[in-house]
DNA sequence: AACTATTGATAACT
DNA sequence: TAGTTATCAATAGTT
């Protein structure tokens, strides 16, 4: 890949070898560093030009001396004492709970949900349903609060911007069954911190018919 | 480098990764390779799968304990004497890391907001928001999978189970909107997997007022 | 697992 | 030493 093809084989002139070195050693590492993302990979690399110059990359989130510790439990020698065999295995039991944690977070956020099954979408719908309500009842409690504290009636303008707030959430849908009955009927929004909306959720839904 | 350009961040495709991680894995050890021969560089590769199988490439003519100890004299890092200090700071990042996570995930169930701030509600609420989007449109995705592998108008059977199923998780709100006018055509309804519903998620509201 | 259109890496050049 | 470009190589999506 360049101005001509070349054979795999030691390149003589020095210069040339280094400035080589230099593009496919940045090009080696980039990759690296792709195939850990794209991948979900732990990636180590240990590069020794032949100046004997030292260069390493490993992914994020990880140390060289992690993967080389995983690398010598998963090759067979364990060359480590009871100490740090009993610390990795406590990072093993931490890390698989963080990966359990990880997908319960994706798949509240509604990612890496193609494996499941309509009954798991269920179950976390439950659960996002049931967050929803919870976090509206505090919500809700905010609002009492301050509307106890803060005499809303009597400062127009902490009622506007605590509603203002509200309203770029995107959320609080409960009260949408009201909405035309609502909007013509400003003094009773004016007591309620959040407008009555309408959202459609599934904007797109014409083109599936 | 393929059919179409792609983001660097993680496939959620999981058969994808697998695949994408085979082919790049091959690619970056061929790479180690020719650069370890085209430019006289010794070079050691450690790959760990998401599933925690390991690869590990080095250039012929030494090994990776070998590049390893040349890693440690030439960084100054002492790898294996070192390996408790760093096996303990990883347990602590780890944990931290679960920690948030536990936090998050908490607050996505609506759970431990009493300290939280209305912006901070709001922006949770987003999360959850975006989730149900998300969610739900993997769900249209099921429902279509299964009309046109279940030829759901011939089996009015299995289409009234799932309809049921999805009823069960008191989701499935996209439509609402749509609810009034459904109401009276009943050929519509009867295409579609979810009833249209209309529920209010805060039936207390009545004693706010 | 094989194919191929396309993007990406880079050898030679400046 | 860094920037450009023509060319080859890797690979994403597809079969």
């Amino acid at each position: 890949m360049g101005r001509g093809k070349i054979e795999i084989r030691r390149i003589e002139n020095s210069t040339n070898r280094q400035v080589t070195f230099s593009k496919r050693r940045a090009g080696l590492v980039k990759k690296a560093r792709e195939i850990g993302v794209l991948c979900d990979a732990e990636v180590g690399v240990v590069i020794f030009s032949s100046g004997g110059k030292l260069y390493d990359y490993c992914s994020p989130r990880t140390s060289l001396s992690r993967i080389l510790e995983k690398y010598q439990t998963n090759s067979g020698k364990i060359l480590w004492d009871e100490k740090h065999k009993s610390l990795s295995a406590e990072i093993d039991r931490v890390k698989k709970e963080n990966d359990n944690m990880q997908i319960q977070l994706r798949h509240l956020k509604g990612e890496d949900l193609n494996s499941l099954q309509p009954r798991e979408l269920i179950a976390i719908e439950e659960g996002l349903q049931n967050g929803q309500t919870n976090l509206r009842d505090k919500q809700m409690d905010h609002w009492r609060m301050h509307k106890k504290n803060g005499e809303m009636l009597e400062d127009e303008h902490k009622l506007l911007s605590f509603r203002r707030d509200v309203e770029l959430s995107g959320g609080m849908r409960e009260l949408e069954i009201g909405y035309h009955q609502v909007q013509h009927d400003r003094e009773f929004t004016s007591q309620m911190p959040f407008t009555f909306r309408v959202q459609p959720s599934h904007p797109n839904l014409q083109e599936d018919q």
